[in-house]
RNA sequence: GCCCAGAUGGCGGAAUUGGUAGACGCGCUGGUCUCAAACACCAGUGUCUUCACUGGCAUGCCGGUUCGACUCCGGCUCUGGGUACCA
């Protein structure tokens, strides 16, 4: 009798649904753990076969869990508000909400399908109102509140009030803008409402702020980086400027030290956290502020000009200043004579994007401004230029030029003819390269002369401190967030403006549910999506925000909702919260490396602050599963015929040389293992259907090429299609057979059968070729319990280190073992049937059952315990290696393995005999299984 | 450009702490079963040399450390991810 996984996974399914076998409750009986995946974006292509990848591990690790004893929470929801959706709003007029439920209910489907232990009672939606109602609430939470320094956490604005009333800001330690004035709680009491919210904005934790963005006039909104291939709109191709706007800001950065420090206490891969800390790029140096020469300036242009450096050592060196294109100074600072230039360069860059800017380093260009600042230490001219490499976001926008230690300052030096001067004794060759090093002594350095790196900084530092023109500083990469987003299809944003100023409505009116609209471009004055919903007008009067919340918002929380889903008083219960605490495992893709795990980290220390969760750090461990590439075949069709009335003609792979051929994507799904299904392909598309053949082999191969998934190459391998041809059990001991989980890998499913093969022979471990179900209660032999344990073992093992493919090949070689020894015995089988339970749940489930015990309770059995006296060797190897060359193993008796120093004399031993009694020079012994020997 | 990864047979990959490279699977070859095929089972399969024994060469490229390197260090090449409004 076959096994017929149709028919047995169905059953299953259903029965899992029916008895709710995977919901999970409070239960403080049990240890808990939490294994999360990062829930999708419910795209309208639906479930591709790389989405799984992650979620069929991380249900492996539930089920191994529950085996373990533990009480699992393992929740699955859709991150359904986003791009996509609006798009396809904007082209059909469809409301977006009817597109986000449609794909929903398809990625349920095709979920519920590969049999993962969900429960789906807990299942969110960030683009439901029972759910953006506690988005929009932390939102406010964040204004409410501000960043003190000496509490080192957020502590509300009202205290900040109070404070300010009694001594001004005066001793207030507080995260701020760079900009904020000092003044006496006479001056605050004295200011009118209006001056004192303006000010308090400088102290939220999220503020509206002016910021650059990609700005499309004739589209009238702006674009995401994605939206723009070659520095115009991917839609229409039209040009897109930088363009400053009043967009909604959140104060990550006052997070920045305990974003870096939160690092050191989760088990995160090394790199993951190395991309993070980069992100953050914390660096030590000085700021140091340069005197403008107020001979050349315009009117109203600054006295100084402010830069940061982490090697004001070099300060001698420098031969030039620049600032940012974009910079507010630049009109003052640009002399007459140098108008058009600086204009047509500034216009320039304003067409560029800031990855084109970063990307194109080795084209040196900028414009000089006509004026020049004079450096503190040796009061020399400095002229000032713009250039784009300078990044108006990023410190103060204008950076100090010393060409002998900085390459790119080198290379810019060299485009303009600007003196190189060498600082220290150590630099080499700097007429042909900068030289960054901190060796040496320096010279033509002023006050420095002589010292070495560390002294002379200490010394600058202090001198600047002293002159009030500059202080050492820590400068961080990591920018505020920008949080609003010019349209329809995100939250929006709880805040309405009285006299140009943010006001929060009051919590009890939340949620503040999305408005209909006609359609969902933006307004004809340019006004984001929401400009055009009708009387949408905080108490009818005032109006409200017009941009909605970005994308990573609704997931940067998402992990307590699924603790409570159904509250409607609190995000998630205290009880929920302090029972499942923090995210035990969390598997998703490294994509997320530098936005969503770094904003969710960012709230989570937010809530945290608020004594609302009690972890730092919300994902203790963290997985990242590869992206699966996809894996595209090609037909090569004979050129001469094509044409009108010629049949069209292939030749296969392997013979294309021989003629001029056009390839052509070819639909993977009736190609397998290379060879076409030459009958569907006639089939698959009209035009070929009167298809001739060049054969190798009798076969035709097809080529193939490793390129994205995507609908239009025909190389989008649906789950379904498998599910259906061989199984969910076989679909998800493939995809963990694919690899390492943490590779990026191109899709094939050259090796399913292989997987298909292994239920089957599971199954027949069970009945024999006649259908006679042949598992005996008999006592099971020592080599059969051999074969179980060292399964047991190995599983156990690679589960606990997360190497999910190896246990693929280890229940392979079990099973075959078993088939060898026709063990069919009850007490091996039974074990071995948990062991493979949480790769494969349905067959497990249906075998469970076969040998008598209850249905629905394998998920809840208890794993099999390893006994290592069953796996006791006859003889234990000793490898001997000779000059690293000769090989030869010395055997002992496991029970007694020699210790590494006997084992070294023995080797001795042996080889003396084999050179007639003479010593070899040395035995070394390492601390491992080996002896070698060098003669 | 910058930051982070990766590269091992015909293919996917294994080698857990520097210790017998190629487990396991696919594919291929030969055999058993069959009228025949499919399925299943058995055997072989890195490469060169050889009837065979054996021996040489092999973990992207160049160099280094070590008795010993897929593994560690330095320098490249190529591929993938991120680069702040895709999610």
């Amino acid at each position: 009798m076959e096994y017929n996984f149709k028919e047995t996974e169905q059953k299953w399914r259903k029965f899992w649904e029916e008895n709710q076998t995977y919901k999970t409750e409070i239960n403080h009986d049990k240890p808990k753990y939490y294994v999360l995946d990062m829930f999708p974006y419910p795209s309208g292509a639906g479930l591709h076969v790389g989405h799984p990848l992650g979620y069929i591990a991380s249900d492996i690790i539930a089920r191994y869990k529950r085996l373990k004893g533990f009480n699992v929470l393992h929740p699955m929801g859709f991150d359904s508000f986003g791009l996509p959706a609006e798009q396809y709003a904007i082209q059909t007029g469809q409301h977006p909400a009817i597109t986000t439920e449609e794909n929903i209910t398809t990625y349920i489907r095709q979920l519920k399908q590969i049999g993962f232990s969900y429960d789906w009672s807990r299942e969110v939606r960030t683009s439901d109102a029972k759910y953006y109602k506690w988005t929009q609430w932390i939102f406010m939470q964040l204004f409410k509140h501000y960043y003190d320094k000496d509490a080192n956490k957020a502590l509300p604005i009202a205290s900040l009030v109070e404070r300010f009333a009694v001594s001004g800001n005066k001793g207030v330690n507080a995260v701020c803008d760079e900009d904020t004035p000092n003044f006496t709680a006479e001056e605050w009491n004295g200011m009118n409402e209006q001056e004192q919210q303006t000010l308090l904005l400088k102290f939220r934790l999220t503020f509206p702020d002016d910021s650059v963005v990609n700005w499309c006039p004739a589209l009238g909104t702006v674009l995401a980086n994605d939206e723009i291939k070659d520095g115009v709109s991917e839609r229409g191709g039209y040009p897109v400027e930088q363009k400053k706007m009043k967009q909604w800001a959140m104060r990550i950065t006052a997070y920045a030290d305990r974003l870096i420090d939160g690092l050191n206490e989760v088990d995160w891969s090394d790199a993951l956290k190395e991309q993070q800390r980069n992100w953050i790029g914390r660096s030590t140096g000085a700021s140091v502020k340069f005197k403008v020469d107020a001979s050349t300036v315009q009117e109203n242009a600054p006295e100084f000009i402010e830069v940061f450096t982490t090697r004001v050592d070099t300060i001698y060196g420098v031969s030039f200043m620049v600032i940012a294109p974009e910079h507010e100074y630049v009109p003052f600072l640009t002399t007459p004579e140098q108008k058009a230039t600086v204009d047509e360069y500034v216009k320039w860059v304003a067409s560029r994007t800031e990855l084109d800017r970063m990307s194109e380093v080795k084209k040196v260009t900028g414009a000089f401004t006509g004026s020049y600042v004079i450096n503190p230490f040796n009061d020399e001219k400095v002229p000032i230029f713009l250039a784009d490499y300078v990044l108006a976001g990023y410190g103060t926008g204008a950076v100090m030029g010393v060409p002998s230690g900085d390459q790119r300052d080198w290379n810019f030096a060299t485009h303009f003819d600007l003196p190189i001067v060498p600082i220290l004794d150590a630099q080499k060759d700097i007429d042909q390269q900068a030289d960054n090093t901190k060796e040496g002594k320096y010279i033509n350095s002023g006050i420095i002369d002589g010292m070495e790196y560390k002294e002379a900084t200490a010394i600058l530092t202090k001198w600047l401190e002293e002159k009030g023109i500059g202080k050492g500083k820590i400068q961080y990469r990591l920018r505020n967030a920008v949080f609003s987003r010019q349209r329809y299809w995100g939250e929006p944003v709880p805040a309405y403006f009285k006299d140009g100023l943010p006001y929060l409505i009051e919590e009890s009116e939340l949620p503040l549910e999305l408005p209909v609209i006609d359609k969902y471009l933006p307004t004809e004055t340019g006004e984001p999506p929401l400009g055009r919903a009708e009387g949408w007008k905080y108490k009818g009067e005032y109006e409200y925000e017009l941009s909605t919340m970005p994308g990573w918002a609704g997931s940067s929380w998402y992990w307590y909702r699924y603790m409570d889903a159904q509250n409607e008083q609190e995000f998630a219960s205290q009880e929920a919260i302090n029972y499942w605490k923090a995210v035990d495992l969390y598997l998703g893709g490294s994509e997320h490396a530098t936005g969503h795990l770094l904003y969710s980290r960012f709230w989570n220390k937010f809530l945290k602050d608020l004594g609302l969760v009690p972890e730092e750090e919300f994902a203790k461990k963290l997985i990242n599963q590869g992206m699966i590439q996809g894996r595209s075949n090609f037909v090569y069709r004979v050129k001469s015929s094509v044409g009108e009335g010629k049949n069209p003609v292939f030749v296969s792979f392997g013979l294309k040389e021989q003629y001029e051929t056009t390839p052509i994507h070819v639909d993977v799904n009736i190609v397998s293992n290379e060879v076409l299904d030459v009958t569907a392909f006639k089939n698959w598309r009209s035009d070929f259907e009167n298809a001739e053949f060049i054969l190798e082999d009798g076969k035709y191969i097809c080529g193939v090429e490793v390129e994205k998934m995507s609908k239009s190459k025909y190389n989008v391998v649906n789950p379904d299609v498998l599910v259906d041809k061989v199984g969910a059990d076989t679909l998800r001991l493939y995809e963990m057979f694919l690899g390492p989980l943490e590779q990026a890998k191109p899709w094939n499913t050259n090796g399913i059968d292989g997987s298909f093969r292994f239920i089957k022979k599971v199954w027949r471990l069970f009945y024999d070729d006649l259908g006679n179900f042949k598992v005996k209660d008999e006592a099971p032999t020592p080599a059969e319990l051999k074969v179980l344990h060292t399964c047991i073992k190995k599983v156990e093992e690679d589960l606990e280190r997360y190497s999910f493919n190896t246990v693929v090949s280890t229940l392979m070689i079990c099973v075959n073992d078993l088939g060898s020894l026709k063990c069919a015995k009850k007490a091996i089988l039974q074990e071995l049937v948990i062991l493979m339970s949480p790769y494969t749940p349905h067959i497990a489930e249906e075998l469970w059952v076969l040998l008598g015990n209850e249905a629905g309770t394998i998920s809840y059995a208890t794993f099999p315990k390893f006994n290592a006296s069953l796996l006791v060797e006859a003889n234990f190897d000793y490898p001997i290696s000779i000059n690293g060359k000769v090989r030869a193993n010395i055997s002992f008796p496991t029970d007694s393995i020699p210790a590494d120093i006997e084992a070294g004399v023995l080797a001795n031993e042996v080889v003396q005999k084999w050179l007639d009694g003479k010593a070899p020079k040395k035995v070394i012994v390492v601390p491992k299984r080996i002896v070698n020997v060098v003669l």
